[in-house]
DNA sequence: AAAACTTCTTGATCTGCATCAAATTCAATA
DNA sequence: TATTGAATTTGATGCAGATCAAGAAGTTTT
């Protein structure tokens, strides 16, 4: 259901374990990089396949410059004048919503080769918060050279359009999983994604670290964390995961995958 | 918050009370008319503002025919092929996902001016059924062409990404309904975006007929169906509401908005 | 107009998750 | 390494909304 349709190739240099954060705070200077898609080995996540060489080489204009957010920074908030989209290439997010009265609610959590930003094209703001869940890097790419380039390159035009519908399919599976599931099934799910995402990106199929606080986690899943905490010790006495702190080892695949689908009353 | 951000001058023309519905089952051909949405009252919600008489002439071509649909058919269904996306011309849709065991969500409810059909174009099939809750028509677009157009014309192409942008935004707000309201804010947060929505359109802003069961509220909503109707019950005994059916009429607007506005709890 | 069906309302009861609270573990910083 | 604060776990209790049930009102069909 929130399949990324990836070649299971894709970025298979990447280390089949654990996220590897790269903290050197280096200093970079915008604008004075030549990025090269060509040579990122998240060109087949952020990038449309099946491009020719010279498409691939304009392409790469829509990359303005790289940049570094630290863990608790965000990388646009609420109000904020929109000018581009932003692809991940290493790192975490998260995004976030509020509402006049406080609340908030995490809309999503974002990795390594997706991009994030899309709320802000409607007008000209953002309307959420992204904030780095780890030390990040991202690729900047403003809203009109991608509008631009896109009138240009078919490939390019359509990859947007798709990039678009994807994250709003991925809404109408949250917001089943938000109107219909029970607090197991809600946790299953979301392990599951988790797991499916990562593992198209070369890691582990069955052990992930989790980069958000339970209190994120219950956010986005509509629970309070106390409920969270709960719901993975009772996988954890079930034999269905092993969790130690952020660290989570799914034993039974075909149990979290039953529970999803399983129902249970309503 | 779910603001359409539509001159209230629009569609002035409609009739500023109930909805009136085209019965007239008037077959029709594809393809032999040509449309005019130059003459369309509802061109200021769907079309671009602000095109040059060329811009609009050359846009019009994107609408390749009308369709009617009767109450209860639906426009396309999960697994369909995508091939258009729709305007609404008249009548109002519901649009729901399934899950694999059956349960279904219902994602929005859709009406006159407003686009649908976005949830396709990733993996070139709908992954959501779209109902007609009422005799509906709309405009067939199809998608390569409006593709082709937009990158033609650039107030099209913005255009497209906003509609997009937006549906985002607006999911943003469900899931924080869905995440973090409680049944009355939920409802009365429903209620004062269809106000809203149909006062954009020309019609009273205290006034509305549901075109939906409470079943389907409460789908939405992520309640169920006595859960809606003992909280509408709750409204009326409170005074801010007269419910007769499906006819609501809004008697405190400000009452309403205190409700979502509170956090009550959580 | 009656029959059959759907939708809606209201009451009684149950339960899943929230809330409140306290202890424990972990991570950051001095 | 010690200290401090944040994150997590676990228990006890309460409540919002689900579930079950039955009747009323509305709509469609015959």
């Amino acid at each position: 259901m929130f399949d990324l349709a990836l070649p299971a190739t894709a970025c298979s240099s990447l280390p089949n374990g654990q996220h590897k954060i790269d903290i050197k705070p280096v200093p970079m200077t915008p604008h004075t990089i030549k990025v090269a898609c060509s040579e990122c080995n998240l060109r087949e996540l952020c990038m449309p396949l099946g491009l020719t060489a010279q498409e691939l080489d304009r392409i790469e204009d829509v990359v303005a410059a790289r940049r570094k957010i630290k863990r608790g920074e965000p990388l646009f908030r609420n109000g904020d004048p929109f000018t581009s989209l932003y692809a991940i290439r290493t790192g975490f997010f998260k995004t976030s919503v509020a509402s006049e009265d406080g609340r908030d609610q995490v809309t999503g959590f974002q990795m390594a080769g997706e991009v994030i930003g899309l709320d802000g094209i409607v007008n000209d703001r953002h309307t959420c918060d992204a904030i780095a869940l780890e030390d990040a890097e991202v690729c900047v790419m403003p809203f009109d050279r991608i509008e631009e380039l896109s009138r240009e390159v078919n490939a390019l035009q359509r990859h947007v359009h798709k990039i678009m519908s994807r994250e709003i399919v991925r809404e109408h599976g949250v917001m089943l999983l938000l109107g219909s599931m029970r607090a197991e099934e809600r946790l299953a799910a979301f392990l599951l994604n988790l797991v499916q995402r990562l593992h198209a990106r070369g890691f582990s199929q069955s052990e992930l670290v989790l980069r958000m606080t339970r209190e994120e986690i219950g956010s986005y899943l509509g629970l309070k964390l106390e409920t969270v905490s709960r719901t993975f010790s009772k996988f954890v006495e079930e034999g269905i995961v092993e969790v130690r702190q952020r660290h989570v080892r799914i034993l039974r695949t075909d149990s979290l995958k039953l529970i999803v689908n399983a129902q249970n009353c309503r």
